[in-house]
DNA sequence: ACATTTTAAGACACACTACTCTTAATTCTA
DNA sequence: TAGAATTAAGAGTAGTGTGTCTTAAAATGT
């Protein structure tokens, strides 16, 4: 797996977000239930998110979190490393202490390239884009799509 | 992480066995020390690779494991399969249920490009190359060159 | 002030990985 | 046959990720 569940989650979430008309505040009540997460969990995840000034939370009746930045400028690596802490993909492939540049492992060059391609991925697309690309899916909103059979 | 520690300590164990000379048993005490790795672990681990046919091991004094197969004929992927189950690479970067050809999410085909390169990469190499890249460091075997400092 | 709504924070349980150790089974050698 | 060497199998421990729940804190509205 290459993210945790909690990044998977988080992910969700602020696309959904992304894709919301308006910049509201929404409950993660409403968030859990359209994304098919349980709301405790999801409660823990995203208070990551609004520690790491991805979204901001508001308590009491109208409150909710939403996105503190604009979307087109919170990448997928942002919200993963707000997660799951700097990105775990920067190790050798077999664990080897002394890999590096000097000491290349018989896997380093190969598995230096995929991670660059990944890590190239995480940094090029924004939340935007990918609420962008999720828009419009046979009339059901974002992530039901998927969810709902 | 891409690997677990297991699959880590199983390709070590193997690629150390691919480049040795002659195809004797080497005791699992003797490639625990050459790799830095716990001797009641690796024992774990291999006794995976024994089930999966990649090793052969015998009991008793002159003991120990050795390949099954040719290392030309053990690929990267074969080692990570006997250790870690089918490869978890395969799903949905976000987690969702229904993501597939048919109902990709946004981040879909930009995540199968990288999972199948990575595929590629662990299809196509074996244990035999590994062990030939690994040769000739310094005059130290195998991987001591990256263990000892 | 008081009740309601909502997030924040902390405690707890469960599963899984990593790791350790003990005992059993097998094989060799003397 | 006895003892030593070696892997196999199983039990047990610790840490982490996942998931659940309770209580605290903040904001609102009456």
């Amino acid at each position: 797996m290459l993210l945790s569940k909690s990044c998977m989650y988080g992910l969700r979430a602020s696309v959904q977000l992304a894709g919301m008309k308006g910049n509201t505040y929404v409950t993660i009540r409403e968030l859990s239930e359209d994304l098919d997460i349980s709301f405790f969990f999801l409660t823990k995840v995203l208070q990551r998110l609004t520690q790491a000034e991805i979204l901001e939370s508001y308590k009491g009746p109208n409150g909710g979190v939403r996105l503190l930045k604009h979307p087109g400028e919170v990448t997928f690596l942002d919200v993963v490393t707000a997660i799951d802490g700097s990105c775990t993909l920067s190790e050798c492939a077999l664990g080897l202490p002394g890999c590096g540049v000097m000491k290349p492992c018989p896997l380093h060059d190969q598995w230096s390239i995929l991670k660059e391609n990944i890590l190239e991925m995480m940094q090029n697309v924004t939340i935007a884009e990918l609420a962008r690309r999720n828009s419009g899916k046979q009339g059901l909103d974002g992530f039901m799509y998927y969810l709902k059979i």
